[in-house]
DNA sequence: GTCTATAAACAGATAGAC
DNA sequence: GTCTATCTGTTTATAGAC
């Protein structure tokens, strides 16, 4: 059923095993998933696998450390000194509704989204390397932008659970997008589908944001 | 490192099975548990699992089906007539605050959340028989009492949308437990942490439908 | 209905030729 | 570095005794 992208441009075994292991991981799980079926997918064989990555564990781990590498140079993370509330506002916005449409609009995202979200439901340990060098980061950084907009402190417990509120509604609308188009009546998630979430989201982060203004 | 909870009453092999295999399933996911696993938790050896599922993917449409079967029973459907926005109000907020208790406060429930948790992850075929037996009817229920309060017309997509919106934050924090405690500076997720997001979800709850009372 | 024993396929890891 | 062949253990499913 899906687009059957091809891999990314093979530049040597290793990177075209990260690519089709991601690829397998995010459709069936990693236990689903075997060895074999990674290594026909990268155009090699078994023995490959533990040879470079000293067994399945390792190319787990490995997709882990690819995935974060490529979000993180994808991200240019941006210098975020201090900001007036409106332009704080704007940047918050446009990075609510950048992550939206990353995580919803799959294509772009390649096989990395449903990779993380995987690795996400099952807990793996890919989890770690991805929390410490993407999340964490990523999360205090729309904390500073959501202070910045409300006046409240940017590590208070109040806004990092708001920040949190409005990510979580993200990833939920993504790891439950077949059950939300079949409520909606919606036959997939296309376009016009994403932006209709994308907007919602966002004018839930507007009214988050209203209320936290006037306690 | 979960407290180990005793089996619910065995009351004979099937239930037995069910019972273990809701447990394993949720802990480990499909793929990753074993028969042999499911049949010596349960007491029982692994051709029993064939004698009354027909095999492996019978017993996880049985978990699904006993998942629905259980909180259907524990969740007596309000009748849910015309109501004051206030009592609207009341109703909603109840009913989420219930459905986050329930949600994060895993030994309630035993081990059917991390069931439900496991197949919405993998988009199990299970989702199916839970969706149209529990997930649609609440959804609707919910949509109904945000309706009464907002005035909004009860199946218009902003309302189902909103709807979402909300009790997504709850899946997210449940699926993401131990990265938000982490953030958090949490050790674990004891029952002050599920206060605090509990009434975070409430408080995001009123900014919401406050926001949609002033369009 | 319950069980043991076994079948047949498959898993991941590795030895060793090239 | 890459590959074939193989080892060892495990998987689900089933045959057949009780």
């Amino acid at each position: 059923m899906s687009t059957t992208v091809p891999l990314t441009a093979p530049e040597g075994t290793r990177a075209a095993l990260i690519a089709a292991a991601m690829r397998l991981f995010g459709q069936q799980g990693f236990a689903a998933t075997s060895t074999r079926a990674i290594a026909t997918l990268a155009g090699t064989n078994v023995a490959s696998i533990s040879y470079h990555f000293g067994g399945k564990d390792g190319l787990r781990q490995a997709c882990a450390d690819e995935f974060s590498r490529q979000i993180r140079s994808a991200m240019a993370t941006p210098p975020a000194h201090i900001l007036s509330a409106d332009a704080a506002h704007s940047q918050l916005h446009a990075a609510v509704r950048r992550m939206a449409e990353f995580m919803l609009g799959s294509p772009a995202a390649g096989d990395m989204v449903p990779f993380l979200i995987r690795e996400l439901g099952e807990n793996g340990p890919g989890l770690t390397a991805i929390y410490t060098e993407l999340m964490e980061p990523t999360h205090r950084r729309f904390c500073a932008l959501w202070a910045s907009i409300t006046g409240q402190a940017p590590e208070s417990d109040a806004v990092k659970l708001s920040v949190f509120s409005t990510i979580g509604q993200i990833f939920y609308f993504r790891m439950a997008g077949p059950l939300v188009a079949r409520r909606m009546g919606w036959a997939h998630i296309g376009a016009a589908e994403i932006d209709a979430i994308s907007i919602q989201i966002q004018s839930n982060l507007d009214a988050l944001l209203v209320a936290a203004e006037r306690p």
